[in-house]
DNA sequence: GTGAAAGCGCTAACAG
DNA sequence: CTGTTAGCGCTTTCAC
């Protein structure tokens, strides 16, 4: 292993110099720097990461933690996240939380511990007081879900439009009686897409019930229960909005299933755009979500704080839109 | 930052007993290992990576180096190692390769100067000459595709079968005219795939005609040329049979836009069991591969052979079969 | 401008 | 069984 001695000892200098001249000193000369480089690519020179970190210097690790990577949308943001810190010198390491606040905590410490340059989260409902403290003491992003606890720091969606959009699309087309099945309202993006169902509910021009099941995203049974119950109600609705990915996947198993004949017999609206929502029966009205372009955003804002060596970060927020894209599983109510 | 010496300090010892009592050394008695133990979990002690890794043990961290995450192959693999080696102290960085050697070849620089445990790699076509060296140097295992240059640990799927076993099915179905539309034949796995096309049809009672069109995995425009073509035939195939997963969403993606009825006009068989497949018009017929039970496998194996401290490693590969799955979309030829 | 020297936290060889 | 000591490669004072 070639060192900064090794090249010192070539060049008849000393280390110091040598090591001065490769952070680009101001004291050092340009004909020496110059010569430095020379020497350290022939000899094939590579920083010794170790040594550099033990030194304080953090290493070149971002840590991305996320419920699934067998997500879409979070291998979608594995990807963007990748590509955009590449290019920058950052490697991207990946810790699986499982939604379990538990697991999230030993991966955030396994990621402290390891001197990340910084993290980009996607948090647990309610995480650890640990995790939190830990994560005071990194530089980090929240991404999708925003807790209070973890800082302003945060790139999301407009989960309230996010639902909202496609339940007030429902009502416009003149459904009265309409089902939600989302996630937990424990996550905040659970709170918040629930909220954008009912306000799009309260703002219709008639009365209008709403039949709401939450869930944890991670059964994958439950939204398919939950779809049962609902439709051997006495009234059972006429259309159903669901909240989150996963339970729409569900949803369109359980209702090819049993049957269910849509949109005639009931209308529905999935959540995000996956390339097989288009397959699915007549196509799923939906709603799509940037989380590409969120991830790219939430990368570079990243580099951006890394390298204006901003660490805390004052708060900074950003939201981006949901577009409703409509199919043949939603139509108007006789 | 707690230290050995705090944790020395504290019990009135050396740092070197504190150091040895926490690796669990022979030498240290079983007492004063409790003891260390106790306080340092009281005092939340968390070893230095940095420092220990510059008395050369090797980090923790492990490489997943794949085309692209978003692959629901590779995301799903991803998942399995990083619970497989979580469990193992083990710490997963991600790197994509976009199937482009010198992007791969970056990446392995960056992961080896990381000083990385080992990798676990879906090489590209034709790895440069720089990163065959230097996974020489760090324990790897190749996955899913093969290449001689990289040693021969490896754990895959039988690629032949996975294209034998549909094709073979077509021809059972008394098809005598079957397209193939799979990925490059520069690829290992591609070049296999292929030949278990050929060999279905060769094994055919009667002449059976084979019409191949091979493309890169990373155009999604490819397929749907290719299948375009293939539908403009003078005599055009009566089945279809798809080498990839990616080229399988495009051909149903085509075969949905250009209005061919499936099975009347083609029987198609696609590649991999992706959820979207069941909904896909009379359902699709495709091969099932065991993809996250492979990942599971090859994470074990490279803990195993961490622990056994072998680094080079005994040739070892580990093939895993495929099961065809018939759904509506494949019909017996009239 | 450059050099000498002191560590960072840990491990390992060498002493007891 | 435990302590002493010497570094790993780098950054960073403090000297000149």
């Amino acid at each position: 292993m070639i060192t900064i001695k090794d090249i010192a000892a070539r060049l008849q200098v000393s280390p110091s110099t040598v090591g001065r001249a490769l952070a680009d000193d101001a004291r050092i000369s340009a004909a020496m720097k110059q010569k430095v480089q020379e020497v350290a690519n022939e000899l094939g020179y590579v920083a010794n990461r170790a040594a550099r970190m033990m030194r304080g210097v953090s290493s070149n690790l971002v840590g991305l933690v996320v419920p699934d990577i067998r997500n879409s949308f979070y291998s979608t943001i594995a990807h963007a996240l990748s590509k955009c810190l590449e290019q920058e010198g950052y490697q991207l390491t990946l810790s699986e939380t499982d939604d379990d606040r538990q697991t999230e905590l030993r991966q955030i410490r396994e990621l402290t511990s390891a001197n990340v340059a910084g993290i980009i989260i996607v948090p647990s409902a309610k995480p650890h007081a640990e995790s939190v403290r830990l994560l005071g003491m990194t530089p980090h992003i929240q991404l999708l879900r925003k807790h209070a606890s973890l800082g302003e720091q945060w790139f999301g969606i407009d989960d309230v439009q996010a639902l909202y959009q496609p339940t007030r699309h429902l009502v416009d087309l003149g459904h009265r009686r309409i089902a939600y099945i989302g996630s937990s309202a424990e996550l905040p993006t659970g709170a918040a897409r629930l909220k954008g169902f009912r306000e799009a509910l309260a703002g219709a021009g008639s009365p209008c019930e709403g039949i709401e099941e939450l869930g944890a995203p991670g059964s994958s049974e439950f939204a398919r229960d939950a779809l049962r119950r609902m439709l051997a109600l006495p009234a059972p609705p006429t259309a159903l909005v669901v909240g989150s990915v996963l339970h729409t996947f569900s949803v369109l198993e359980e209702l090819l299933a049993s049957g269910v004949s849509v949109p005639e017999r009931l209308s529905v609206a999935g959540f995000s755009d996956e390339l097989a929502f288009r397959w699915w029966g007549p196509g799923l009205t939906t709603v799509g979500l940037p989380v590409s372009e969120l991830a790219t955003a939430c990368g570079l804002w990243f580099v951006h704080r890394m390298k204006q060596k901003v660490p805390s970060g004052a708060p900074y927020s950003s939201i981006s839109p949901p577009t409703l894209i409509v199919r043949g599983s939603t139509r108007r109510h006789p």
